[in-house]
DNA sequence: TGGAATGTTTAGAACTACCTGAACGTTGGG
DNA sequence: CCCAACGTTCAGGTAGTTCTAAACATTCCA
């Protein structure tokens, strides 16, 4: 079975590589490979014990990974009848979210800078904090207006 | 000497405020403490020995976080006359090149996602695919705007 | 060109993140 | 209600990162 051997590695390749695409979203690197598992799952969703298996992890580290999919509302958990295995897909559409609160950082980094310059008096930092506090408030409104094109876009 | 004193903290925590905010944005924490300092600096930059002083690191972790500055284009190295030390000092301007780099991870995930979907043959999976590729070709073109808009702005 | 001051590299220590195994708690079928 | 299956929590260990100290290299001035 020498192209069934193919197709596993092949696979286990991609979920390494989506993986590491979600680690540069942000995720952590285990969840990243959780949530890339659950992605690449043939049917809806994947059970903790088929969890363990394609990953090679304890089910300490699927329930810590879950906890953390689960409470930032990107999966969530199904029963499946005659299995008394928790089972668990990724819920649609949450993509928006996902970056929505990346772009929230802008903000709260703005913020941030423009507290700092209150108590600043030297001219040269005040004029580097102003800088960057320009940049993020250029980019903080911009977002805004991204993400209203987003929430048209998948509105309809 | 209370004054000073409470003056002396309130920089510190300052200091170390606006490294939270750098590391927020993705710099490691080192790097983010020594762009911190420079960025508060009172003249136009620091000597190794003022950073050393200030942040209570040793000299080698100036060296490491300097080669990662001076190598992303960040901070560039001058000489004070009278002094044997090197000094730093903060690049005007960059700030639109840190985020633009960040931008470019969308282009970069949009397309490791597509070359995941081809290999791919169960629909649910492919599904879940094109949900992420929509979303990430979505905002890759918004910020290639973004970008562009802002590049008129700062080119004036 | 020699020597002191400074910067870089490297080997190892400390810290942090995360994972595992085991104990514990919970759930559901008989 | 009890037992077995499963999930969660927690203490401890491991891997990876980043710091430091010290050796080494470089630079600058006499």
């Amino acid at each position: 079975m020498r192209e069934r051997d193919d197709h596993r590695k092949h696979r286990a390749a991609l979920l390494d590589r989506l993986a590491g695409v979600l680690e540069q979203v942000g995720f952590p690197h285990g969840i990243a490979k959780v949530y890339a598992a659950l992605t690449l799952a043939e049917g809806e969703g994947l059970s903790t014990g088929e969890l363990i298996d394609e990953l090679g992890i304890s089910k300490a580290a699927v329930s810590n990974a879950m906890q953390f999919l689960i409470g930032t509302n990107l999966v969530e958990r199904y029963r499946v009848r005659g299995s008394r295995e928790a089972h668990y897909r990724i819920l649609k559409g949450r993509w928006g979210d996902i970056l929505a609160r990346k772009f929230a950082a802008t903000s709260r980094i703005r913020s941030a800078v423009e507290e700092a310059m209150v108590s600043i008096d030297s001219p040269a930092a005040s004029e580097r904090l102003e800088e960057m506090r320009d940049v993020y408030a250029f980019f903080e409104t911009e977002f805004e207006n991204v993400m209203q094109r987003f929430n048209e876009r998948t509105g309809r």
